[in-house]
DNA sequence: AAAATAAAAGACAAAAAACTCTTTTATTTT
DNA sequence: AAAATAAAAGAGTTTTTTGTCTTTTATTTT
């Protein structure tokens, strides 16, 4: 998630950032990183391209793709379906003793996740870029 | 969570239910149940006695407790105090992209918890205790 | 075309979490 | 008091997650 919003930021104006930018950008190592975002890559959430001047970036598209598709290609979507309790049987017509305050709260989540954009963040993070490190 | 649902459901009228009977109860590896009971017990969210006719139980007192004291009791305070992204230097005056969106929604999971006991679940569960198995 | 750059891929290592087994201790029943 | 019962405790194993290192492949610049 953090990576995204760095990459989002640094190429909102059409540049590129490299895997060692972004790891210490982020404060996060960068062969593990550059793991997920092989997977990230590959499941289109950022783009990529190889060599000198190439990097990581993400276009105008992808920039206006919500943060649930993140969460989605890195989770999986067990987040916004699965019991809270994690328990298989539980469904709409065979619920657990939470399922109904579960779902809300889900709902609600999810509802967040959809509204907001990955680019949306790019204002905020002027702040100061120290803000995605630990 | 659902061997406390089942301890507590079977204990309601008195009596003592034993670590073999919640394990198949609600379908979970034996010893690993104990490890997990022997923590709740230490931290007072069930109580147990050894020997024959011996076994966990809970009393009125640990039947008013909230979900939240279970929660906290497995989970650790972080999930209602700790930042959604996981940021160490994230905090009310030093907040995360979405620290509010979060906030509003643990607040939600909080109130939740808090305000259901671990005893109001029985009527519940006297639809079938089949529902706490996976 | 050659050299340099940077991501992709895969094998490997370390740490954490989940789970198991054995022994000990406390309690009760006979 | 002895035997039986059942949780407590602790050591050990397996699996999963997290993280690292090395090699390969693609692209670009000179």
């Amino acid at each position: 998630m953090r990576s995204v919003f760095f990459i989002a930021h640094r190429t909102a104006s059409g540049n590129r950032v490299g895997i060692k930018e972004i790891s210490s950008g982020i404060d996060s190592p960068e062969h593990f990183l550059a793991k997920i975002l092989q997977d990230l890559s590959r499941k289109g959430i950022v783009q990529s391209i190889k060599g000198p001047n190439g990097g990581f970036y993400m276009d105008a598209t992808t920039l206006a793709r919500p943060l649930s598709d993140v969460v989605e290609a890195v989770d999986g979507k067990s987040l916004f379906t699965g019991c809270g309790l994690g328990l298989e049987y539980c469904s709409e017509t065979n619920p657990c003793p939470l399922h109904e305050e579960f779902k809300g709260i889900r709902n609600r989540i999810q509802q967040m996740l959809q509204q907001t954009t990955i680019g949306e963040f790019n204002e905020d993070l002027n702040l100061g870029i120290t803000k995605l490190k630990k």
